[in-house]
RNA sequence: CGGGGUGUAGCGUAGUGGCUAGCGCGUCUGCUUUGGGAGCAGAAGAUCGCAGGUUCGACUCCUGUCACCCCGACCA
C-alpha cells in the first residue's frame, strides 16, 4: 500500500516551463518523473510503478510467445561494432567513452551485434534453430535533439528481440510470431495503435512494419485509408502511377519566352495568360520541376542526381533519404552549379538531364510522370520554358523515384480512394533483417547436408519507457492523467475526506481490507490537507477508481468515482471491498 | 548541424542604469480551518547561468562563453 502521508511525492500546481506536450507536463506535474539532464529522467515512485507495470506486461507477452530473456551490459566494447562498421556509421549519435587504458567503449544504442555474436558463440547447428532472444535494457543515443520529455530521451528503455532462422520461410514465421506478440502487448497496455508498413531504415533488410500510437504530438507521419484500412509510413507510401496517355493529339513541343517565371505560381499564371491551353487552365501540377541533389555515398564519393516532380509538390527529404540509405543527399548549391554549366538554375529541364545527355546527370522522375503526360518544364535557358513537352515522346528519364511529398487526398495504392494523413508515436518496430549482421559477424550453422549456411535474422523493438509516455499522451484530460487499470500505479485511490476520527478509522480499515484482498491501494491518509487538494491530486495522478470516505460515512456509504468518466456512485461501506475486487477482475 | 527563443529561490514568474531584487505556489512555526488546490500572523530560502568590459553605480548596457527550450534535418 502506498500512503500519501509518507509517499515521496510532490505534485506541482503549474506546468513546468520546459514542457510542451501533455504527457511531459503531466508526468512532471503528477510527480512521476524528474529531469536530470536533457533527455535523461529519473523515475519517482509513482512513475516507476507505472514503468514496471508496462515492463512486466511486455516481458509477460514475450515469454508467452516463447522468447527467452537475456540481459546484455549497457557498456560495450568497440570491437563488435567495428565488425558491422557501425562504430563509424552511427556517428555522433553514439555515446563513446574510454577506459583508463584508453580503450574505446560505447553505451549500447541497440544490440544486434551482441545478440548475433552471442548466438554465434553458443550454437552451430541448424537443429538449434529457430530461436528468439530478447532483452529489456537501457539504450543510449546522443540524439541531436531530445524532446518531449520521456517520449524521446537520450537514455531510454527498449525491449529488443532478435530471431534466428535458417531460411526465409523460418524468418517469416518468426516475424509473424513477433507481430502477434506485439499486438497482444500493445492491446494490454491500453494503447490505440496502427500497424504501418515502413522502410527498414539504417538497419538494412526488407519487410518492416511500425506500430504507431496515433496522437497529434507523434513524430511519425503516416497515411491511413479509411475505406480499405491501408496504412503506411509516409516514407513507405507507394504513389499510384496513372495510366499511360495517348499523346497523339498533343501539339508538338515548343519553347516560349517566360519572363518573371522564377516560381511555379508565377509560371502558371503567366502561362494561363499568354499560352492558355485549349481544354482547361494550367496548374502547378502541369509543370515539371527538376531539382538537383548531391548524393554522398558512405565512402565519401559524390554524384549529382536530378529529380523531376510535378511543380505543385515538394520533394520530401525524409522519403528521399530513406530511399538513398546509406547515402545522404543535399540540395545543389551555387558552387555545385558552377561545375555543371549546362544546368541553368530555375530553368532546368529534361533535355539536358539523364545519363546519356550532355550533362550526364542521372535523371529520375516522379511516378506521375508517365508516358503521354504533357508538361511545362525548363528549357535550360534563363526565362525560357518548354510547353507541351511530353513524357515518352520528347524525353525519357533514367527511371522512377517516389519521393514527392505525400498529401491528404492522394490515392490509396490498394483501393484507389483518397487517404488521410495522421501523426503517431513509434512504439514498436519489427523487421526482417536478413543476413546483414549474421554475415558481418560470421554467424553460420551447419545444415542437414553438413554445409555452412548463414543464419537469417529478424529484429523487433518496443520502446518501453516511451510506451509510458505514449499511454499518457493518449489517455489524459485537462485535469490530469488517466491510466488504464493494468498499468496504473494502483487500482484504487482511497481518499479520507474530512477531519473526523471516524473517517480515518473507517478509511484505515478499508485500506487494510483492500490490500488483504489483493487490490492495490494508494491511500491518501494525509491529515493536514483539505479534501479539495486530495481530489485534485487524485485526478492528476490518474488511478482509475477513486474511493472517497467522507461525509456519507455516517450513513454507511462511501463514494466511488470513475476517473475516466467522472461518474460517481454511493456504495455501502460493507460492500466496498467486494465491489472493488470485482472491478479488478473485469 | 541550420533557424528562433530563454536563463532571476525547489517550481512558476516580475523587474528598460539608481534605495535592501518583488510576487504566486511550495517549505517551516503558531493559531484557526477540512467535500474541490483554505485563512491570519510570522520565518527560512537567490553569489540574478558563467567570465570579462563600460559606468560613480549593472539583474538591467556591451563582448564572449555555457546551458536549456522550441521549429527543422536524424531515431525505440
Amino acid at each position: 500500500m502506498l500512503r500519501m502521508s509518507t509517499l515521496f511525492l510532490r505534485t506541482l500546481r503549474e506546468d513546468p516551463a520546459d514542457a510542451e506536450v501533455p504527457s511531459h507536463k503531466l508526468l512532471v506535474r503528477a510527480g512521476f518523473i524528474r529531469r536530470v539532464a536533457p533527455g535523461v529522467f529519473t523515475w519517482l515512485p509513482l512513475g516507476y510503478e507505472v514503468y514496471r507495470n508496462v515492463e512486466s506486461i511486455v516481458r509477460n507477452e514475450m515469454n508467452a510467445a516463447g522468447f527467452q530473456e537475456v540481459h546484455f551490459p549497457a557498456l560495450l566494447p568497440r570491437e563488435p561494432y567495428e565488425l558491422t562498421n557501425r562504430w563509424t556509421e552511427y556517428g555522433d549519435t553514439l555515446f563513446r567513452l574510454q577506459d583508463r587504458k584508453g580503450a574505446d567503449y560505447l553505451l549500447g544504442p541497440t544490440h544486434e551485434e551482441m545478440f548475433t555474436l552471442l548466438v554465434k558463440g553458443e550454437y552451430s547447428s541448424y537443429k538449434d534453430l529457430p530461436i528468439s532472444l530478447y532483452q529489456i535494457q537501457s539504450k543510449f543515443r546522443d540524439e541531436a535533439r531530445p524532446r518531449a520529455g520521456i517520449l524521446r530521451g537520450r537514455e531510454f528503455v527498449m525491449k529488443d528481440s532478435y530471431s534466428f532462422d535458417i531460411d526465409d520461410a523460418g524468418l517469416q514465421v518468426s516475424y509473424e510470431k513477433h507481430r502477434e506478440a506485439y499486438i497482444a502487448t500493445f492491446s494490454r497496455l491500453g494503447l490505440k495503435f496502427v500497424i504501418v508498413s515502413a522502410m527498414s531504415g539504417a538497419m538494412g533488410g526488407s519487410a518492416s512494419e511500425e506500430f504507431l500510437a496515433p496522437t497529434p504530438v507523434g513524430e511519425d507521419t503516416f497515411v491511413h485509408c479509411a475505406s480499405c484500412g491501408y496504412s503506411a509510413n509516409v516514407e513507405a507510401v507507394v504513389t499510384v502511377a496513372p495510366d499511360r496517355i495517348d499523346a497523339s493529339n498533343i501539339p508538338a513541343a515548343h519553347i516560349e519566352q517566360t519572363p518573371a517565371s522564377g516560381t511555379i505560381e508565377a509560371l502558371v499564371s503567366y502561362s494561363n495568360r499568354d499560352f492558355a491551353r485549349d481544354d482547361r487552365p494550367w496548374t502547378g501540377a502541369d509543370t515539371l520541376k527538376n531539382i538537383i541533389f548531391v548524393v554522398a555515398a558512405p565512402d565519401g564519393s559524390e554524384s549529382a542526381l536530378a529529380i523531376g516532380v510535378p511543380g505543385d509538390r515538394e520533394i520530401d527529404t525524409k522519403r528521399l533519404e530513406a530511399l538513398l540509405q546509406p547515402s545522404e543527399a543535399r540540395i545543389f548549391e551555387e558552387s555545385d552549379f558552377l561545375k555543371f554549366p549546362k544546368l541553368v538554375k530555375g530553368y532546368i529541364g529534361p533535355s539536358v538531364l539523364g545519363e546519356n545527355s550532355i550533362s550526364g546527370v542521372r535523371y529520375l522522375v516522379d511516378p506521375r510522370v508517365v508516358d503521354g503526360t504533357r508538361w511545362i518544364t525548363g528549357a535550360n535557358e534563363a526565362a525560357r520554358h518548354f510547353y507541351d513537352y511530353v513524357a515518352g515522346r520528347d524525353f525519357t528519364a533514367d527511371g522512377i523515384i517516389d519521393v514527392a511529398e505525400v498529401r491528404a487526398g492522394d490515392l490509396c495504392p490498394t483501393c484507389g480512394s483518397g487517404f488521410e494523413i495522421e501523426r503517431g508515436i513509434e512504439i514498436g518496430h519489427i523487421f526482417q533483417l536478413g543476413r546483414k549482421y549474421a554475415e558481418a559477424v560470421g554467424l553460420k550453422v551447419l545444415d542437414e547436408n553438413g554445409e555452412l549456411i548463414t543464419v537469417t535474422m529478424g529484429s523487433y523493438g518496443i520502446g518501453v519507457s516511451r510506451a509510458v509516455a505514449a499511454i499518457a499522451e493518449q489517455s489524459h484530460d485537462d485535469k490530469g492523467l488517466i491510466w488504464p487499470r493494468e498499468v496504473a500505479p494502483a487500482d484504487v485511490h482511497l481518499i479520507a475526506a474530512g477531519k473526523d476520527d471516524a473517517i480515518f478509522i473507517a478509511a484505515n480499515k478499508l485500506a487494510g481490507e483492500l490490500e488483504a484482498a489483493g487490490v492495490r491501494v494508494l491511500y491518501d491518509d494525509r491529515t493536514t490537507v483539505s479534501p479539495g487538494v486530495k481530489f485534485n491530486d487524485s485526478e492528476l495522478i490518474g488511478i482509475p477508481t477513486i474511493v472517497i470516505v467522507g461525509k456519507r460515512l455516517a450513513e454507511g456509504f462511501v463514494e466511488f468515482k470513475d476517473r475516466r468518466t467522472g461518474e460517481r456512485q454511493d456504495v455501502a461501506l460493507v460492500d466496498a471491498v467486494q465491489e472493488l475486487k470485482a472491478l479488478n477482475e473485469n
